[in-house]
DNA sequence: TGTACATCAGTGAACGCGCGTTCACTGATGTAC
DNA sequence: TGTACATCAGTGAACGCGCGTTCACTGATGTAC
């Protein structure tokens, strides 16, 4: 009853509680690992104290698992946006890097939590991110396979595409990130990278023969 | 005197708790991530004082940036061989998707740790990665550089298709080492989908125009 | 070869500290009549 | 509307524990003569 809709002030306040939980946890993550984050450290974040964290996780991990939905959940909404945009190629791909740059600037957070723990110390973590990947790429595979250059592609080889955008996505997300923090290579940098990289693939999916195995030439 | 090759006794002994130290770490991140690691656990697997890990390095993250050189190192070679490989195109990608699952094979913990640092939340051995990471992806750029199809790619192309082909070395090893555990797609279907994208990137590269902008057609 | 002194990797005890988890509790909010 | 009871998010004290770091030390190994 309290979980989705609330409807007394308790649930309310219970409901503002868990979303400053969350958001703490996500500003922690910023300079470290969930693995190591303490449950303490959060409700200190917060100012509640360390045994009112049971009322809304069993533990950090579960709250990681919350985490990801969010996370990927405001991912998807790009994604989803990026797809059904109409035009010819090489606008498609300053849209799309536009996208990505632009979520990155607005939901930075998000990005340095599923690109860090998508391979991190947390398993339950590790395998939610790994699951909503898999969903989006199988995504982008449908959408793509309309295409009239996706005539005669198999159901692999557009599994295979639709992987390849999603990958190249978060490392996209990622290199945006690390440039906003003066890490890496800067921004127009990174966005000029992203965008050669859609063309190849572009142009080999273009350019793609289905058979495997062409007959000795 | 103690540091590059032991001479005495001594030296002998303490270049043998150095490596063991080195090992208990890369173990124990097959579980978890490097700022989870404590100093204790390390010396406990060891067989050694907490107090005597400091005869060694500063601290964990110390040890972390020591592993990072470890691992590239070993990944260099194989990206070397790749390098060298004369052959058509079609078996130039089954030796290197090949050479790559040989190399998950052999040394498991070294791809995990990478992949799993690459992002992580220890800032040093993040910086160190990266740069190796960087060398790498320079280098493959180079000798892409002499084959033939590369005539008349700009800089920023050629930088570009290095770095895809070292993320994408990368990405595969770590979707290996995911097969190996039983967490991912077997084996067989990660070399698949490894094989589709070469050939996808050597398709766009074999078709690539260095200009940007085409005319308007 | 033998002796006296120097080096230094590893010891073990001690420290102060923050951790995760438990528990009985409080008091504001909600509900039934 | 008013009253009596139930609910339950958050409290604060307590617990046992393992952590990183320091220190003076030991004793095997190395060096100088």
């Amino acid at each position: 009853m309290s979980s989705s809709t609330p409807h007394t002030q308790r649930d309310l306040q219970k409901a503002r509680t868990r979303r400053a939980l969350l958001d703490a946890g996500l500003a922690l993550l910023e300079e470290q690992s969930l693995s190591s984050i303490g449950l303490r450290e959060i409700t200190r974040a917060v100012g509640i104290s360390p045994a009112a964290f049971y009322r809304h996780f069993r533990d950090v991990a579960d709250l990681g698992v919350t985490l990801v939905e969010e996370s990927l959940g405001s991912l998807h909404t790009v994604i989803r946006a990026g797809l059904t945009e109409r035009s010819d190629d090489g606008e498609r791909i300053d849209h799309l890097v536009g996208a990505i740059a632009r979520f990155v600037r607005e939901h930075p957070e998000h990005i340095r939590f599923v690109v860090r723990e998508r391979h991190g110390g947390v398993a339950a973590v590790r395998t939610a991110i790994g699951a909503q990947l898999d969903r989006f790429a199988q995504e982008v595979a449908e959408v793509l396979a309309r295409d009239e250059v996706s005539r005669g592609w198999s159901p692999e080889d557009l599994r295979m595409l639709g992987e390849t955008y999603v990958d190249h996505m978060v490392m996209t997300a990622s290199a945006f990130l690390e440039a906003a923090q003066g890490e890496g290579p800067p921004e127009h940098v990174v966005a000029g990278t992203a965008r050669r990289q859609l063309r190849l693939i572009s142009l080999g999916r273009r350019h793609w023969t289905s058979d495997r195995a062409l007959p000795a030439s």
